[in-house]
DNA sequence: GTTGATCTTATTTCTC
DNA sequence: GAGAAATAAGATCAAC
């Protein structure tokens, strides 16, 4: 807050505030609960007998696979625009 | 997890594995989305003229209060069980 | 510092603690050093007339395909280790 | 980089472009060894007993002041400068 | 001079 | 619970 500490904001500022609090404190509240469905599933997946370090180490792999394709798009694309075929 | 390495697996369980790799991915998936949103919020606020790292701290500690609050409800509610209150 | 605050070391204690902090200054300017190195590298490659923007994505990809090839081999082996092959 | 993309350069640029990619390789090695080491520096302290968390912010403390030191001493050079004392 | 990219630090999460 | 790894945050720096 620049030039103005907490107490010579207007209302509207205030509310504002206010609001963007909320709406983060709602999102962050989201992503926990995501992140525990994340786990639960993990969780039941254990129980049914699968390894979870393996299983983890899929998706890390799976999501470096599509990570490294996206790049791969990428430097053809920074490529091209050098050579102005795009 | 190439087909050699799970050939000994019934299809039953090679369906479960595919579905619960899909399962983790799409909540994955979500959570990026989510985290994603927030940074957005951050954003906005940010040329609304909030300083993000006032911000950023004012979230914190709501946080943090809120753990305590929670923490010291939990306590109470220990002692209140114990005295055979609850 | 556990259970003393720093006025209650001993000169040993004390010595340690200045060899330590100079130890990790040493390392961080060489780290330092190395990173300007670095930039040095990509500064002539601009002014010889590289893209510095697609000669870091190559850089990046090449690491990529090292962690890829990296994690490939750790999940072999822990499917392996889990079937009881090694 | 493939072959298909760099087919319009000169030799002498393709080799160039190894080496170039070459030595930034082994140079981002060689600042991944120091890093390493100044995190065994910490795993070390933190086994003899030292806090790390506090152990960072002397360095970072530390460091600060070097800096504010060296901020101080360019100003004093400006002022001579501007002075025709140096 | 302000966003965008990169690099580093800090916190959290997972594994053993 | 300690160590390692992933994620998030902050700082820094270049480019437009």
């Amino acid at each position: 807050m620049d030039d103005a500490s907490i107490q010579h904001l207007t209302e509207a500022t205030r509310e504002k505030l206010r609001q963007t609090v909320s709406k983060i404190e709602r999102l962050e509240e989201e992503k926990k609960e995501v992140a525990e469905q994340i786990k639960e599933i993990y969780a039941e997946a254990k129980a049914f007998g699968f390894d979870t370090k393996a299983l983890r180490q899929v998706i890390k792999l799976r999501k470096q696979d599509r990570a490294e394709r996206e790049e791969a798009e990428m430097v053809l694309e920074t490529y091209l625009i050098a050579l102005g075929e795009a």
